[in-house]
DNA sequence: CAATAACACAACCATTTAGTTGTATAGATG
DNA sequence: CATCTATACAACTAAATGGTTGTGTTATTG
């Protein structure tokens, strides 16, 4: 489980929007906060406003398209509602992607000793 | 190289942005659809028109926010212009995405045919 | 049952952005 | 040098979206 499988080429349409969709949920920086705290543990709504320092109803707004995204599960208990990361793979996205930011810094960086050093 | 290191917790809000952008650049179906067809190699930007069926203007610009993500690269070649993938590692996250859409769709199926079974 | 607490929903506004239309630039070609 | 071809750039429009404000809903509590 959780290998990838390669891609055929080309992507059907549908599968193009939904591969983009999916990317779309994610750039969002309160969303990957929001996530960011969710690997902590699973949290209320007033704990992820609390760690976001962003009002209630914008934390819920999110929250939802990140359940509508099955990337974050919700349990009711009591009167507060418990999200919880139901797709641990989003993690593995994140770090894929600082992978590459920190080889393209990397590059950069390379580029700037090489000019300043003569 | 190429190996994911943890991310650190909480993310930064710097690279939270960083991470946020990045995922908004694969958030659109017509640069999905470049890059997929930049997969069989590189092409210029008359090739990568016909391949997408859109307007040239609308590929140009598309092509120049991934080329300014870094995630394509450009070389000028007499009066064309060749792109290319410049980092490979967006196949693999566009994979991982695709794992994850299979996982929901099996899941999903699952309850269907439960639900439907009796 | 009234009041409160936690959360969700809806309407609105401001910003962003995808796509189009029109035009400019740069290199090839006669 | 004039022209054509390939590409980029700019301005505009329409649609999508993030954030706020206001309100609804559900469950707890006195």
């Amino acid at each position: 489980m959780n290998q990838t499988t390669p891609l055929r080429h080309p992507i059907p349409d549908q599968l193009v929007e939904l591969i983009a969709q999916r990317f779309r949920v994610l750039g969002e920086p309160m969303r990957i906060k929001l996530l960011d705290r969710l690997r902590e543990g699973p949290a209320t709504v007033g704990e992820l406003v609390e760690a976001t320092a962003a009002s209630q109803q914008n934390v819920s707004k999110h929250l939802r398209v990140l359940l509508e995204a099955g990337i974050v599960s919700r349990a009711r208990e009591g009167n507060f509602a418990r999200y919880a990361i139901a797709d641990e793979a989003v993690f593995r996205l994140c770090e894929e992607v600082c992978g590459g930011l920190r080889a393209q810094f990397a590059e950069l960086k390379a580029l700037i000793e090489e000019g300043t050093a003569r």
